[in-house]
DNA sequence: TCCATGTCCAACCCATTGGTTGGGAATGAG
DNA sequence: CTCATTCCCAACCAATGGGTTGGACATGGA
């Protein structure tokens, strides 16, 4: 077998963001991250450096394949609903990128990795929405930022907050991912009609 | 000095809160807890046992605080942004609650401390809900649970996501608690509508 | 063939941390 | 005064976990 340390790398990479995502970066453990991978635990250091490293890498890499996956054109600014439920079905089928962002927002009181690319990846939602609101295809009742603001932080929490799911909609039984999806779009729909 | 025990307890209470706020359940240090309470480690396991105890404690003393400070009467349900615009002033004078609240959420997957006694209290407050959408002062186009939902997720993604906030609003650096707070109501009364 | 590099393994180092223990001092009820 | 209780202090224990090291084998290019 060829040497192939992209794929040791990746693999690495993989494992942690799984234990990451589950644990947290307290939680996490290198020598976990690397059974799981199936990779001896010293290349994490020879790779990434340090546990505090590797979650800035599983930070990055995350963030890129969501924004990959979950675009947002000008057309699909008039409808952020629909933008909301693919975001939802992105966090539904990929768990660890929401769960990593709430351990960022909760351990990373000042600075976080890649600020400013995620800023400028914002900025340009932002510029999206607000074209759509100069065109009159969306509301501009709320200012763009505050309205992706709004659509994340309601997204976000139906997988940040299972516990308050459970409480506030166990009385109907009717707590499954698609009843949620379908709130969640009638939610931001009414938000931004 | 007589001995006064309840407040040793509440001293330890009160550090722990703001301990396990501050860093969440696993990166809370018992150690710690003690040193801010002024009381020695060791009491910490004569009046809560371990740490899971004491976070269980924690977290039960928390939610008996936020359910006194902010009630939701019948008349106030008329007005959903009222409410969380003062849900959200509680938070911000206590931003401790909502961060237990979302590390709860990460770290407890099943079960969560007092999950009867929270059911029910939110429960009551669907109930209050659900009565103004049949008298006709809220919108019932949305479910109880929903709007709910979206109140509680909306109100705490300023305080456990702040990262967002920066990295969204800071263009036009008005990301004041006044300003947060503001957009919180106008959203929510958007959707109640 | 030689050799730099990737990899595994296993042990190791050392600081941290949850939790314990024993001794002794303060307190207040009886 | 006596004594059970509360408390402090300091040391201690066992386990965990981040990070390192050294030795050995595999690989493939020069």
């Amino acid at each position: 077998m060829a040497w192939d340390t992209a794929r040791t790398r990746q693999l690495l990479l993989d494992a942690a963001v799984e234990e990451f995502a589950e644990h947290g970066p307290e939680g996490a453990r290198v020598a976990r991250v690397a059974t799981r991978a199936g990779i001896n635990k010293e290349r994490i250091y020879q790779y990434f450096g340090s546990k505090e490293k590797l979650f800035v890498a599983v930070l990055e890499s995350e963030l890129q394949k969501l924004a990959a996956a979950v675009p947002l054109t000008d057309e699909q600014a008039a409808d952020l609903g629909d933008y909301a439920g693919r975001v939802f079905d992105y966090h539904h089928t990929h768990p660890h990128f929401v769960r990593l962002l709430a351990w960022e927002g909760l351990l990373c009181q000042d600075r976080v990795a890649a600020e400013c690319e995620r800023t400028d990846h914002y900025a340009e939602k932002i510029a999206t929405v607000t074209a759509a609101q100069r065109n009159g295809t969306l509301t501009d009742a709320v200012g763009a930022g505050e309205l992706m603001h709004a659509v994340i932080a309601l997204t976000a929490s139906w997988f940040t907050l299972p516990q308050l799911t459970r409480m506030l909609m166990s009385p109907a039984a009717r707590s499954g991912p698609e009843h949620q999806r379908a709130a969640l779009v009638t939610v931001v729909r009414r938000l931004t009609s």
